[in-house]
RNA sequence: GCCGCGGUAGCUCAGUGGUAGAGCAUUUCUCUGAAAAAGAAAGGGUCGUCAGUUCAAUUCUGACCCGCGGCA
C-alpha cells in the first residue's frame, strides 16, 4: 500500500531523437524503480510494423511491461487523441499495479498530449468532408475560415492546407469557433531528454539502419503489402516504409534508397529536436547515471 | 591532334547584354484528432581563367585551362 501511494501522480518521460538510445534507458530505469514503459511513437502503435519503426524487441524488454505497442491496425489511421486516451488508461493501470509509468518515445505531439493534457476539440476526422475541401484552392480555404472564424484565421498558418482544413472541420461540426488551446495537467512529471552530438547520432542512425536491413526490414514491408495495404498507404508511414516501398516498386535503386533514407532519418531527428528544444523543463542528459540520479531525486 | 558538348550556390541544373534563379542539402522556426505528417523563413555565388567589343558582360568574340563524348 505504501508503494502505491509513493508513485501516485508521478510520471517520468524519456524523449529524444531517433536512434538516441531511449528504449534501453527506459528499460534500465524501469528495472531500477519498478517502472512500466509506455511507448510514445506514432508508428510503433501499429501491428506488423516492427523493424521499420524501430520497435523494441521482446528480448530487449527484459520482462518489463511495455504499453501502447501494437495497439492499432495499419489499415486504419491512428491519431493523437486515441493515443492520449490509451496512454492515460495505461498510466492509471500502472499506478494500480503500484508501479512507475515511464513514457518513452520520440513523437513530441503524443508526449505533449499526455504531459500537458492538452484539450483537443472532440471532432472526429471526417475524411469525406476533408476530401471535399481538398479540392479548394488554399486561398479559398483561407477565405472560408475567415468567414467562419475570423479569430482563428488570424493566427493560423495560411499556407498550411492541412491545418486550414482541420480548423474549418472543427467550426463546421461544432458550429462554434475553434477553442483556445487549454491544458489540464494531471501528472507530476520529470522529463529527461537524451541528447547526442550530431555526428554521433548520424553514425548511430547508420549502424542501426544496417542492422535492421539485416534483420529483414525489407521483407517486413513486403509482408505489409501482402496484408492488403496499398503502396500509397505504406508510403504515408514515411521514412523506412516510404523509401523501401519506392525501392520495391522499382522507383528507386537500392543504393539511392539507402542514401536517401539515411538523410531522411537525419532530417527527422532534427525536426524532433526542434520540437523538443522549446520545452524548457526538459533535463538534457547524456548517460544513464545522470538519469538515475535525477529520477531518484524526483521520486523522493 | 582535330571536331562536338559542357564548366553558374555544397550537389543536380535553369537563365539573361543592365552584377543571377529552381530543386535537394544546410541553418532557424511553426504545430488544437494524419505529427515519421503538414507548413514557414534565412544564409550561401568575384556565373572556369585572361583579354577584347560595349555606356554596361555571367550573357557576345578570342585565347587558354579543366571535364565528357566522337574521330584520328
Amino acid at each position: 500500500m505504501a508503494l502505491k501511494a509513493k508513485y501516485n501522480k508521478k510520471l517520468v518521460v524519456i524523449l529524444g531523437p531517433n536512434a538516441s538510445g531511449k528504449s534501453s534507458l527506459a528499460v534500465y530505469l524501469a528495472k531500477e524503480f519498478n517502472g512500466e514503459v509506455i511507448s510514445a511513437d506514432s508508428r510503433q502503435v501499429y501491428k506488423g510494423m516492427d523493424i521499420g519503426s524501430g520497435k523494441i524487441m521482446t528480448k530487449e524488454m527484459q520482462s518489463i511491461p511495455h504499453h501502447l505497442l501494437d495497439v492499432a491496425s495499419p489499415k486504419r489511421r491512428f491519431t493523437v487523441t486515441q493515443y492520449q486516451k490509451k496512454a492515460n488508461n495505461a498510466i492509471k493501470q500502472i499506478y494500480k499495479n503500484g508501479n512507475l509509468p515511464i513514457i518513452c518515445g520520440g513523437t513530441g505531439f503524443y508526449i505533449q498530449s499526455v504531459v500537458d493534457g492538452i484539450i483537443i476539440p472532440k471532432v472526429k476526422p471526417d475524411w469525406k468532408f476533408r476530401n471535399l475541401l481538398e479540392k479548394k484552392s488554399t486561398d479559398q480555404l483561407v477565405q472560408m475560415l475567415k468567414y467562419l472564424d475570423s479569430k482563428r484565421a488570424k493566427n493560423i498558418d495560411k499556407h498550411n492546407r492541412r491545418r486550414l482544413i482541420r480548423a474549418i472541420e472543427i467550426v463546421v461540426k461544432t458550429k462554434k469557433s475553434v477553442p483556445v488551446l487549454k491544458k489540464d495537467k494531471k501528472f507530476n512529471t520529470l522529463i529527461l531528454g537524451v541528447r547526442r552530438d550530431k555526428l554521433v547520432l548520424q553514425k548511430r542512425i547508420k549502424e542501426r539502419l544496417e542492422k535492421r536491413l539485416k534483420q529483414g526490414m525489407i521483407k517486413e514491408v513486403v509482408q505489409l503489402k501482402k496484408t492488403g495495404l496499398s503502396w500509397k498507404r505504406i508510403e504515408e508511414f514515411g521514412l523506412e516504409y516510404k523509401f523501401i516501398a519506392y525501392y520495391l516498386q522499382d522507383k528507386m535503386k537500392y543504393d539511392e534508397m539507402i542514401e536517401r533514407l539515411q538523410k531522411a532519418i537525419e532530417n527527422y531527428a532534427k525536426r524532433q529536436m526542434t520540437w523538443f528544444k522549446r520545452d524548457k523543463q526538459i533535463h538534457w542528459i547524456e548517460n544513464k547515471k545522470t538519469a538515475k540520479k535525477l529520477v531518484k531525486k524526483f521520486l523522493k
